[in-house]
DNA sequence: ATAATCTTGACCAAAATAGTCGAGAAAGCT
DNA sequence: AGCTTTCTCGACTATTTTGGTCAAGATTAT
């Protein structure tokens, strides 16, 4: 797999706490419910984040996820780096990049080539913040919308010709 | 895993062969003791790499297996698909983009993010052949030998030195 | 107090991946 | 023909990773 399940969840739970940025602590049980993201392991993926500094909690009634950072100050980049470094050492990593796993020291004929693929993938994950992501979001909403509306007219034109 | 222990041999298999292209069959054996594949799994993958039409085997006395393209016909792209491929169904793949698994019908926030990311994936894939490969082989080669002789020398100067 | 909510660590199940084995079939050599 | 070498094929096993659950406890607002 490119990117794990978990991962996907991870930043799915942020891209949610993105969108509700500013208004108080968020609930898991909320998170879970819209991300469809099964809610004792979100439990587990959320606590995890609390080490990366993006989100903070609070507990009790009120209680529940929030930012640390505005959403253009969280890239996709840094979750995964995080993430990555929670499963001890760079789990997504390649095998003949890192020396240790290598039978040849780092030095196989792929190496440079999967240097090239870790950049490349880690442009795009960098330079994708979460406020990218919102205005995507918000983009992709309002064109659906135009879709539907165009589509409803084409209904009613379809009505009246039959 | 970005990518698997498996693709990576059999890219590494491939590249092998690339290497002694026109010198004949290549053995399996000689092809796991040179490039530190696990024979038993060196053969399950060259043998499902034929249906790849990369490469075919010839059996006994003085077999082996051999390219049938040029290393330049070959790009790593093709091997990557291949092995996605026997897999049924693009198993490198990421979640959210293939519209089966997304929740979202495909629609979630971070599909665009993924089909770039997939993008310049194959960007780096498609565009580097085995010949490429090759050259660079080479050219590290090349490069090492400079790199020893100068060590020699430091090392003359320093005997000297003390 | 008590109800809501996060916290923690242990636990389990399923899937994917990595790797092995044995018996057989073809090809060349003598 | 008989022997050796080498691929072939399918079944099998082991290991690791991933995905997910649970229960008991701690904290906070009301």
């Amino acid at each position: 797999m490119l990117i794990t399940q978990k991962k996907q969840y991870a930043l799915r739970a942020i891209f949610e706490l993105a969108k509700r940025h500013g208004r108080g602590p968020i609930k898991i049980s909320t998170i879970a419910r819209v991300q469809a993201i099964p809610m004792r392991f979100l439990e587990v993926i959320l606590n995890e984040l609390k080490k990366s500094g993006f989100v903070s909690a609070k507990r009790g009634y009120q209680g529940g996820y929030y930012l640390l950072r505005r959403p253009r100050d969280i890239a996709v980049g840094d979750v995964i780096r995080f993430m990555d470094k929670t499963g001890e050492g760079e789990q997504d990593c390649i095998a003949c990049v890192s020396k240790d796993s290598c039978p040849f020291d780092g030095q196989c004929a792929l190496s440079p080539m999967w240097e090239k693929v870790w950049e490349s993938l880690f442009c795009v994950y960098d330079g994708t913040t979460m406020q990218d992501l919102l205005e995507l979001e918000l983009e992709r909403i309002k064109n659906r919308k135009q879709q539907e509306n165009a589509a409803e007219k084409g209904c009613d034109r379809r009505g009246l010709e039959i």
